[in-house]
RNA sequence: GCGCCCGUAGCUCAGCUGGAUAGAGCGUCCGCCUCCGAAGCGGAAGGUCGCAAGUUCGAAUCUUGCCGGGCGCACCA
């Protein structure tokens, strides 16, 4: 409602400044006032044009306060400070139009949007950092989908890689295992595949360099060795890598479950080297001329690009900074196949992945399956890939193959691709070194002074995903417990796990994108001020009123919409009333800025705001012992505003409130 | 050396396209459950917005330089 207000307030001073002095201007700033006493709208634009027009701000303010006259929904205008104009809504006119629910429009042709997140290596156990950019990325389908797109979801597995192969080279070396033991090796396990192969990864990276010089040569042979036999595929140890990598991705799959997180495809790796996506883009990549082959230097022999953001170099010149996309001994790197990857998002490729049904959610998900890629699919399959624009939920380390990729498609001619191409980056979740000590690890003395520690796969270091849920669960748990021991079992547990989904989505979306997240249990643990269960409490509050009044929050808003409550918002404690409202009414506004700068977090403040908003609005009006009717309305009308704004923006938080808690 | 990011209250962080007395949570201290749920609320203390110039009517926000920290700059993925 706020958005459309602003529209006619942009529309009206538009035409204003064209009658009184001859005067187009496309963009204007529209802020929005620090304090409720100056209106819901404050216009610098008299401040802006001062100069041009070679007269005082609060003389031109006064000239189009005067020429504004009356604007449909708007209460007034009027001059303040150095020239402000402060626009007032018609705050009864505002609560109408909200209460009668009427659909924020926003014009914008509805996109196919492809998300990529999560990408976990499936050689471990997903940690906290994976979390972060899942939630990220759940959290971002979730807005694009709320503002009108399709969104597809895409969580790739590079099950070719060298982390996969690690975890091979684990099995049939440091165990030594055939394709065969590991079917028992896999049967007699006491912990979960993905736990377990965390600390076999970890001991397989440091027996690279536990031995002597030769024979950690020989180590790193058998490395590369086995990789190769990975890309190949069709041998025992391809097998292997396939059949251990694809247990992990399905508990990858139930570990962000937990979290409601779904996918719609699963691309691998090894379907972009079998179909040979790679010689489809070669081609392209060297008609267009983005690649050339390199004749001097330190990478003679190779088939280069100029790296992004370097100058490149003349004609006939050698680039030392250029990017090697294919190497001199013929294979490709992992930008090259990353271009070719992001060819087929776009649908640029000329060529498809076949599918296969893989992993079925339950039926409350509302989302059916996850499909995988394959050589050769079923013949009934979603559309996948074609995509408008995409958004790769990659942490901000990996920002450089991501600008070249996109330059390589930028060079390829595919300008209007590369511009709908963003880097959904993020900082890394790191260790505070007290968290790291709690845990058990040893921290080096030099990094006890530090503000976090980098979480390390390779060594092992870091906060497993479900076991930092686990302990969440069991904390909402006993709180649960102790407050709720009326409840079922059932439904103690479920709102323990709702309430602890929610402190843990909004702890990761709390932080904006480029601060890294020095995680500690404690705050992470915690359930009060700033956290997701105070959120979700405001809502709880919401609905034991309605209980208590027996009354349904939609038909209150109905009765609401109906009366003149023009006198009850006025005054003191009608700002305390409207305050409420006025912050729900900018929900359509916050959704825009998010989807705009891709930055969930001023989704995740605006939350904040509403419940702290609300709780401040419960403090000070009584509602169910008022005694004037349309006044009880009203309040009852305002928790129903509050509850419907905070419950459908938490939902895009990913975030669910319970009836009890 | 080059590129990107960060430096705001004791701690952790917000601060949208420059704008009206720089905010929140945690922590500390003092209060509030015989009135709709205290996972709550009120109050107090606490800041040279890293430093210095510049642009501007106006700078935490833009520009430049410096200081301090992080992350990238493979024929690894």
């Amino acid at each position: 409602m706020y958005l459309q207000a602003q529209q006619t307030l942009a529309a009206a001073l538009q035409a204003t400044l064209r009658t009184l002095y001859n005067l187009d201007l496309a963009q204007f700033a529209i802020e929005q006032p620090p304090e409720m006493r100056f209106g819901e709208y404050a216009l610098p634009v008299a401040l802006k044009l001062a100069k041009e027009l070679r007269k005082a701000p609060r003389k031109i303010a006064e000239e189009i306060v005067a020429g504004l006259g009356t604007v449909p929904g708007f209460a007034g205008f009027e001059v303040a400070g150095a020239g402000y104009i402060n626009a007032r809504l018609d705050r009864s006119a505002a609560v109408r139009i909200l209460a009668e629910g009427t659909p924020e429009l926003i014009e914008r042709t509805p996109q196919h949007a492809l998300v990529e997140h999560t990408s976990i290596n499936p050689n471990k156990a997903a940690h906290v950092g994976h979390l972060r950019n899942a939630i990220l990325g759940d959290t971002f389908v979730r807005l694009l989908r709320a503002t009108g797109d399709q969104v597809s979801v895409q969580n790739y597995i590079d099950n070719t890689g060298v982390q996969v192969a690690d975890i091979v080279v684990g099995l049939e070396h440091l165990l030594g295992l055939s394709l065969g033991d590991v079917e028992q090796w896999i049967a007699g396990l006491a912990e979960r595949i993905d736990f377990a192969c965390w600390d076999l990864y970890a001991r397989t990276s440091q027996w690279y360099t536990a031995g002597s010089p030769e024979e950690n040569a020989a180590r790193k042979q058998l490395r590369l060795d086995t990789l190769h036999r990975l890309e190949q595929g069709n041998n025992p140890t391809a097998a292997i890598a396939e059949r251990v990598a694809t247990l992990i991705v399905r508990r990858h799959l139930e570990t962000m479950l937990r979290l409601g997180i779904t996918y719609d495809l699963l691309p691998r790796e090894s379907e972009i080297l079998h179909l040979h996506f790679w010689d489809a883009a070669f081609v392209q990549l060297k008609e267009t001329g983005v690649l050339r082959l390199e004749t001097a230097g330190k990478n003679t022999g190779c088939w280069i690009m100029r790296r992004a953001n370097t100058e490149g170099v003349a004609e006939g010149e050698t680039d030392e900074e250029a990017k090697v996309i294919v190497r001199s001994n013929g294979t490709v790197t992992y930008v090259g196949k990353d271009i070719a990857y992001h060819l087929w998002k776009f649908g640029l490729l000329g060529k498809d992945f076949g599918y296969n049904p893989f992993f079925r959610y339950p039926s409350d998900s509302g989302h059916p399956t996850c499909w995988i890629t394959a050589e050769h699919g079923e013949a009934e399959h979603p559309h996948f890939g074609g995509a408008d624009a995409i958004y790769n939920v990659i942490d901000s380390r990996q920002s450089d193959p991501q600008s070249n990729v996109i330059e390589a498609l930028r060079g390829m001619g595919f300008a209007a691709q590369a511009e709908r191409y963003t880097h959904f980056s993020y900082e890394m979740v790191a260790l505070t070194p007290r968290c790291a000590l709690e845990l058990g690890y040893e921290v080096a003395e030099a990094d006890r002074a530090r503000a976090y520690i980098e979480v390390s796969g390779r060594k092992g270091f870091g906060v497993k995903a479900d076991d930092l849920i686990d302990r969440l669960v069991a904390a909402t748990r006993a709180e649960v417990d102790e407050r709720n021991p009326e409840l079922s079992e059932v439904n103690r547990a479920q709102t323990a796990q709702q309430i602890a989904v929610g402190a843990l989505r909004y702890f990761m979306l709390k932080f904006t994108r480029n601060t890294v997240i020095a995680f500690d249990f404690k705050d992470a643990l915690s359930f009060e001020g700033e956290t997701g269960p105070y959120q979700q409490y405001a809502v709880v509050r919401t609905r034991s009123i309605f209980r208590k009044a027996n009354a349904s929050p939609a038909a209150v808003l109905a009765e609401a919409a109906t009366l003149d409550l023009a006198a009850h918002l006025d005054g003191e404690a009608g700002d305390s009333i409207w305050q409420v409202w006025l912050r729900a009414a900018k929900t359509g506004l916050v959704l825009e800025q998010c989807r705009d700068t891709a930055e969930p977090a001023h989704l995740a403040r605006h939350c904040f705001l509403l419940a702290q908003e609300f709780s401040a609005f419960y403090r000070k009006h009584h509602i169910l012992t008022e005694e004037d009717p349309a006044r009880k309305t009203l309040l009852l009308a305002t928790a129903a505003i509050a509850e419907q704004a905070l419950v459908r923006s938490l939902a895009i938080l990913g975030i669910e409130a319970p009836a009890v808690m």
